[in-house]
RNA sequence: GGUCCGUUCGUCUAGUCGGCCUAGGACACCAGGUUUUCAUCCUGGAGAUCAGGGGUUCGAAUCCCCUACGGACUACCA
């Protein structure tokens, strides 16, 4: 049996978006799965959308993700370059052999003669018209240097029937297809060229892209056939869209791996989400490390329509992530976001009560904004319903707390929990009264991630002491 | 316009060869419980007549046809 080979082959025009990553994710997961080889391939044919590091944005990505691959320009491989523009000659070789096979032809036609083909309902299908030069006048053309395409030459009769891995069979009648342009006249290849060739030599077995392509696959196969080429195993997937009807762009900015990394989102979970958009791997789980996502992965899973892309689940997996982390590593990736407290506080103590409520990172901030959000509170938040407190219970009970908090000598959570037991006895209210008057009054906010023990040794004796003061006083 | 693809709860989906589906799970939502408010956690609820209409069949979300809607392609972009 062959090697299994996958490729991902990504052009560099900016961010990588999530269903680039998806591609790649998938494209990696089958080749792990069946200890195969995961080939990465820079599709720079297009000059004029070239963005300044974005292939430093792919690699970073992959590395970020941990979607190693065994091949690729920066660690190189026996089937390379593996950049596109660094392979000229080869296309410019194989175009030839098409020409003398009769499958591809010179074309030297102006945009004005091409656009003079639009039809009534805007298509513009090529005539073939310079499939007809003779001999002679192509040469004269090449000498005299005008500028010229290599267009690939479709037969005007039969089908043309492939089978795709997730859409099944699909048949083309090949008066349908285009003559496409397959070398620019600047001597560059079009993807649709430079795909096959490149998957042919660097022996793609699983070729996996956008279903975008399933359209354009005859032509690709008639282009096989021409080459008397093996054809690939074809497994398009549907596309990850922002809403029913639009796909996810590169220019709505938020659907890109680095944005939502650095919002704070791991990228394990971004990998486990985005690996079930579109893929089912036969069980209830929802969350998935990557390397069970290997063991699973299975084509079979992948559904055919398209799925909508939903931040609020992603957010969901994240937190989940974010709760499983050890301590340490928590403390690491949220200190950057501590930087906005200016109240000295325990971070340690910090850390762990902000990990089981945040869905990303960046929710810190706000979420601890109370800590130095702290003067003029409303003192009506006394009053709760609830809990049956009243602004005079926070008269009678604050002052009582606060000579006791002053005595205590252990400032522990422990300790200082404990202290409120006792009291609530001797001042003869519940224990939760007591906790919601006094959280209020350390804190002037209704809900804080801290309790009312929590967030005294969040801040600390001296400045817990001098906030129930504050409020002894104003009450 | 033409060609190709798709269509199950708001969203992601299960549903292999038609019967166990009075359509299952997850997110979100609602209610209750635990908890030091909040969050976590636990329990429960609501939510799809399977896009619509025709067939085939004893029986269809599952097979066939039509219609509608959505998407992709129709570039010297990928």
């Amino acid at each position: 049996m062959t090697e299994i080979r996958t490729r991902f082959a990504p052009s560099p025009t900016g961010f990588m978006h999530i269903g680039n990553l998806r591609t790649a994710l998938y494209c990696y997961l089958y080749a792990r799965h069946n200890n195969g080889k995961f080939i990465l391939r820079i599709e720079d044919t297009d000059q004029q959308r070239q963005v300044e590091n974005a292939v430093e944005v792919i690699y970073n990505t992959l590395l970020l993700s941990g979607l190693v691959h065994d091949e690729g320009p920066d660690v190189g491989g026996s089937y390379g370059p593996y950049v596109q523009s660094e392979r000229k000659t080869i296309y410019a070789k194989y175009a030839q052999q098409l020409i003398e096979k009769g499958a591809a032809y010179y074309c030297f036609c102006g945009k004005e003669r091409l656009d003079s083909l639009v039809d009534e309902s805007g298509t513009r299908k090529y005539d073939k018209h310079c499939l007809h030069l003779s001999p002679q006048e192509i040469s004269d053309n090449l000498a005299s240097g005008i500028p010229y395409v290599i267009r690939q030459n479709v037969p005007l009769d039969g089908t043309t029937t492939f089978i795709d891995q997730v859409y099944g069979e699909i048949t083309v009648e090949n008066k349908e297809l285009h003559d496409n342009v397959l070398m620019k006249s600047d001597g560059l290849p079009t993807y649709n060229f430079a795909n096959v060739v490149d998957d042919h030599l660097m022996e793609i077995s699983h070729v996996f892209r956008g279903m975008e392509y399933l359209s354009s696959t005859p032509n690709y196969n008639l282009l096989y056939n021409a080459f008397g080429w093996e054809i690939p195993q074809y497994v398009h997937l549907p596309h990850i869209m922002r809403d029913k009807s639009h796909k996810l762009s590169k220019r709505q900015g938020d659907a890109n791996f680095e944005d939502f990394y650095n919002k704070g989102y791991l990228p394990e979970a971004i990998l486990n989400y985005v690996a079930l958009l579109g893929w089912n791997p036969k069980t209830e789980q929802e969350q998935f490390s990557l390397e069970e996502l290997v063991q699973l992965f299975d084509i079979a899973g992948i559904s055919k329509s398209s799925a909508i892309f939903d931040p609020v689940k992603l957010r969901w997996l994240n937190g989940l992530y974010i709760k499983e982390m050890d301590v340490d590593e928590f403390l690491t990736r949220a200190l950057p976001f501590y930087r906005t407290v200016k109240t000295p506080v325990s971070i340690a103590l910090l850390s762990t009560l902000l990990q089981s409520r945040i869905g990303a990172f960046t929710d810190i901030p706000e979420k601890i904004a109370f800590i130095d959000n702290y003067d003029n509170y409303d003192l009506a938040l006394f009053e709760n319903k609830d809990a049956k407190t009243t602004l005079d219970m926070a008269r009678q009970t604050l002052p009582v707390v606060l000579n006791a908090l002053r005595d205590l000598q252990q400032w522990t959570n422990e300790a200082i929990f404990s202290l409120y037991s006792t009291l609530t006895e001797t001042l003869g209210i519940k224990k939760k009264q007591l906790l919601w008057i006094v959280r209020i009054a350390l804190t002037g906010h209704a809900s804080t991630p801290c309790g009312a023990s929590e967030m005294c040794v969040l801040i600390g004796k001296k400045l817990s002491l001098k906030r129930l003061e504050e409020t002894v006083e104003r009450l």
